[in-house]
DNA sequence: AATAAAGTCAACAGCGCTGTTGAAATTATT
DNA sequence: AATAATTTCAACAGCGCTGTTGACTTTATT
């Protein structure tokens, strides 16, 4: 039994809190930036403004602050996308998502890049997904859910191209809708399908937890 | 003025050159798996049967052998489009480098990834060419060179995306054709445009030489 | 068989990143 | 003003990668 059943909390939590937060957010861009490999303790406290050991009092390997900023942008993702029941909420959902959070566009071309097998699965359950989804829309012929797949992954590559400043000032709004528009076009034509969407959300989480990393 | 005018080359030269050449083919692999940042002098000498001290025989630093495979990929990369003169001819020739080099795809996605500006200034270059070589010819409407160079992007990034082994045993000719007639049906539509396109090969370069790296 | 080119091996210093420690300096709260 | 939480700072050992060096072994060629 503890020495103070019904501690009460002390005194000055509200800097620690803060500058957690200030790590994580740091650590996002340089995630996402640069890819979770390249990432050092250094460089995101510096970001943050913070010491390096401070870092450490938040995280107690680089792997955990690293898995700490996947998790979260694993979440942000899924609830971006919130259970698309047709092909055409899909494609809404996607390039809403993608548009608006460039972090989570370069972070997944990151992971489908970095080799690990797991994301490149994920990516095939996509595909997978959509060619169900598509399977039964009037489709212009001989565009099918593969390419959808291309224009939608080669869309997000080319967008996350831009510098955050680019990203943000970019009518990337219009654009937005207008690929959506010119998608639904080419793929939907007209009937949208109801099909229900069962797992898709689950096959589009990144890769959790990197390497060692004990308690 | 050397004290061997004439000098012999002496003996021994035929290994030589067979190890810088499995140096180089294994730094290709290498370099276009995991990019051209996480190669490391151990992983490529040991790749190719050889020793670490034998490499540094061959290549000063590890930035120089890693700029010999770029600028090599380069030249390749340059070679295998051979001037295209319309969009046509494009697309059929960058369907066919990538689809048959899968090192230079992969290559090519690292560099777009590693927020280096230069790779990003050719992928826009090579964009513009695009919508001028595309501007004349009666394309689907709503589908203009964006989409193109996003299908074109889109499916090199999933195709790289497959193991060596799927690449090579995988159906990829009869999806190129097959990618390749869509394409010109989607884009070119009948008439092609016989513009002539002048520096789009130079535009296409990834960019060579790495950080610090002298004589 | 002689010989010189080339490869192997072990060791070294240097560097940057990781993760830890202990002491000193701040600072929010009481 | 007192105090405890929190941050900062300098230093350290460990590790992996870079390049270098010197001694040695192998081997193609003559």
């Amino acid at each position: 039994m503890p020495d103070t059943p019904h501690a009460p909390p002390r005194r000055r939590r509200r800097d620690f809190d803060r500058n957690r937060e200030r790590l994580l957010v740091a650590a996002r861009h340089l995630v996402a930036e640069h890819g979770p490999e390249a990432v050092t303790v250094s460089d995101v406290a510096h970001q943050a403004g913070l010491n390096r050991t401070t870092a450490y009092q938040h995280f107690r390997t680089r792997d955990q602050l690293v898995a700490a900023v996947l998790e979260a942008m694993g979440d942000e993702l899924q609830a971006g996308l919130e259970e698309p029941r047709s092909a055409a909420e899909l494609i809404d959902g996607m390039t809403r998502v993608f548009s608006e959070q460039r972090e989570l566009a370069r972070l997944s071309l990151h992971l489908l890049m970095s080799g690990d097998p797991l994301p490149r699965r994920s990516w095939e359950r996509f595909v997978a997904h959509l060619r169900k989804l598509t399977s039964g829309s009037r489709a212009q012929e001989g565009v099918d859910a593969e390419m959808l797949a291309h224009i939608l992954v080669g869309t997000w590559l080319v967008w996350s191209l831009r510098s955050r400043a680019e990203y943000d000032e970019a009518e990337v709004g219009p654009a937005t809708e207008r690929l959506t528009r010119e998608l639904k076009r080419l793929f939907l034509y007209g009937l949208f399908r109801r099909d229900r969407m069962p797992d898709l959300v689950a096959s589009l989480q990144p890769h959790r937890g990197r390497k060692k990393a004990e308690s």
